[in-house]
DNA sequence: GAGGTTCAGTACGGTTCCGTACGGAATCAT
DNA sequence: ATGATTCCGTACGGAACCGTACTGAACCTC
């Protein structure tokens, strides 16, 4: 499949003369593993717009202590700080699963959005729908077991993802989840005996989305809606059997 | 001291002609415990502007469960989603600290940001801050002790308190930490033996606001960096973002 | 295909916090 | 005052998860 901005649920949704108006704009360009889209309190120069593949916002301590607070994908963008009339944000954002998008000037942006109003209200809503996910981020990691939180952000995942089978590792999980990489092999293990996902080393398959929805209970879904409500009915994709 | 619109930190950052055009529409009120300035998931019909008190917006799971993913005072305002271009929030936010404000009609808000782009400019640059802070509740919730969340909270409130002295319960503040109110007794009871707050029913004192933060410890400071770095210090016209 | 490296499974004692619950103190309503 | 209510201190067994660490399996490099 050909590089096309409206692969971008975002950009697909701009009026014709607001996507012209972007698009002019927009470079192509390919997301390797762990590319850094924004690094804290660092100036944004880009803000990116996936085709496939995914972005982790992870809020950052002094201690370096970090944890993820939105997952970022098709559907979205990264850089609200610009949307927001910043040129920088103490969050680190960074591809974990590499992929393929588009990316515009912070400067672009910022030019775009001052005389496209409509553009910008596009974008704010997502703005809307990325703080409801952070905060539901936050709901989880107080009061969710690990099992949950890990089947919420394996639903996550796959809402973005373009295959059943997502590469990821344990370590990896560990650190979006906040937790000893040895709890998230056991949790793993776990789903995986409910029939639910398959895990080989660095790859975690859905096997039964229906089943992970249980499993993750009221920790996902109100961010999706959220997503869904303000910025388009498109449902999220489901698949039918495991690749 | 009389009610003024310049005690809310959010609104004296204007310059004098972008609070005239918001100024008109401002009404002054009480806002007593429990006060619901916005329900999830219902129509939003005013903002809101604290002088003193504050309010919690709380993040509700479909099976109520509930959690404070931010906390403000008169350092920012409600209503949030009206400035990103939405009518409504899943989240809840309500007074938890009786206090005294103003209010605006989202529809005034509407039409004064349409209007004037710099009061716009000026509030999006909380909702960064406001972004930063649920981030950061975030990342508190799944990694500090209940100790340092809770000497955070308090921080936090002593922040936006006009005293020392903060009304609020234990059972208040389990609600709004996600954990057992027991819980909170005890780690109230351990910030109290080393001295740094007293508690007596219904009301915590702050005594060694220094010994808190060290308490506290990374848990407690980068939204308030940020937010002084976005939103702070003097009223001084810093220019800043786009060209 | 040998050797190094990354990754996943497992184990075990220790800590934090939960669920629950009881009782007493402070406050409120009548 | 008196009783009802709210709030706080405390207790105890148990669950979830941590820190740490060892091992083998999968993968990569040359």
């Amino acid at each position: 499949m050909a590089p096309n901005p409206k692969n971008n649920r975002l950009l697909a949704r701009l009026a014709p003369d607001e996507f012209d108006a972007v698009h002019p704009h927009l470079e192509a360009l390919d997301l390797p593993l762990r590319f850094d889209m924004e690094k804290p309190s660092r100036p944004i120069e880009h803000v990116y717009f996936p085709e496939t593949g995914m972005a982790s916002v992870v809020a950052v301590q002094p201690n370096d202590t970090r944890i993820e607070v939105g997952l970022i994908g098709c559907e979205g963008m990264s850089g609200l700080a610009v949307l927001l009339g910043n040129h920088q944000s103490p969050n680190s954002t960074y591809i974990q699963v590499a992929g393929r998008g588009h990316r515009m000037s912070a400067d672009a942006l910022r030019s775009v959005t001052k005389k496209n109003a409509r553009v910008q209200t596009t974008m704010l809503k997502y703005v809307q729908a990325f703080l409801i996910q952070a905060s539901h981020t936050a709901i989880c990691n107080a009061r969710s077991h690990l099992d949950q939180r890990l089947a919420r952000w394996v639903l996550m995942a796959h809402d973005r993802a373009s295959s059943n089978t997502i590469p990821l590792t344990h370590e990896f999980l560990s650190l979006m989840l906040g937790v000893r990489r040895a709890g998230v092999t056991e949790a793993l293990s776990a789903l995986t005996a409910r029939g639910l996902i398959r895990s080989v080393r660095g790859q975690i398959t859905v096997l039964d989305r229906a089943g992970l929805r249980t499993a993750a209970g009221d920790a996902y879904g109100v961010p999706e809606k959220e997503y869904r409500r303000l910025l388009g009915g498109e449902r999220t994709r489901q698949r039918e059997s495991p690749s």
